[in-house]
DNA sequence: TTGTCATATTGACAAATGTCGATGTGTCAT
DNA sequence: ATGACACATCGACATTTGTCAATATGACAA
């Protein structure tokens, strides 16, 4: 890294910026954020959960499927994704699954946003 | 899906849900959606966003590597992948190559996060 | 209890991803 | 021109991911 002169022979370079000593966020905070973002990362989930979010009430896989055009396990496989993800939640009634959007996530993908500076 | 009378037999049973008619988003949007969503779907990269974000101008690579402890070429790879998803925005100077979050990221991911509902 | 239905899990596999060492490319100073 | 430096690309590799058919599990009805 340029601009540390700490050498006898003069060491002139340019630095060529800032040193960055802003607080960095910890490696669990960084982890924690990614796998929210992991849990988002793909058109299937992204479509259920647009779904789930849009939907009156919460939504059994029998219905979900068929808006996401892949096969039923494919489709729990997903919603198993976005379930320990803390996206959504699972309540079982009769031989059905339901599934909605967990209260409150959007805001707090807000705030992981957040996490990475308010600035812009 | 139940709730379907169609049968002449008599197909009492009960409906799981409601049937879910709220407008889809297209597979565009899906992807283009989960294509910003997997940009930041790494810790590495969250770290890397998280730094340009607080920084107070535009890093160079030489400045970020220290940050995150990966090799320099595993950073080059995670920067382009944050500038093909247009997160972050490339001008060289001299020989070194500065890193900047592109104004209005934050409130375009956002508004992706708001194609998904607005309620809670 | 037996059958049916809704959902979950398993096993297999192709594709994508993250990582690094080695090497290429472009820029500046000498 | 030459060398040093900052960064990008390449080749190779292990790991993870998304997908499905087949099968297991669990709930209700008859």
């Amino acid at each position: 890294m340029p601009g540390t002169a700490t050498e006898s022979k003069a060491r002139v370079e340019v630095a060529c910026c800032a040193p960055l000593d802003t607080v960095n966020m910890t490696s669990d905070q960084a982890e924690q954020a990614a796998a929210m973002f992991k849990a988002l990362a793909d058109p299937a989930r992204i479509r259920i959960v647009n779904l789930l979010a849009n939907a009156p009430d919460a939504a059994c896989v029998c219905d979900i499927t068929p808006h996401v055009e892949l096969s039923q396990p494919t489709v729990s496989f997903h919603l198993k994704k976005l379930l320990t993800a803390g996206l959504v939640e699972r309540t079982q009634r009769g031989k059905w699954a339901y599934y909605s959007i967990r209260p409150g996530v959007l805001s707090e993908i807000a705030d992981a946003l957040e996490l990475k500076g308010t600035r812009t």
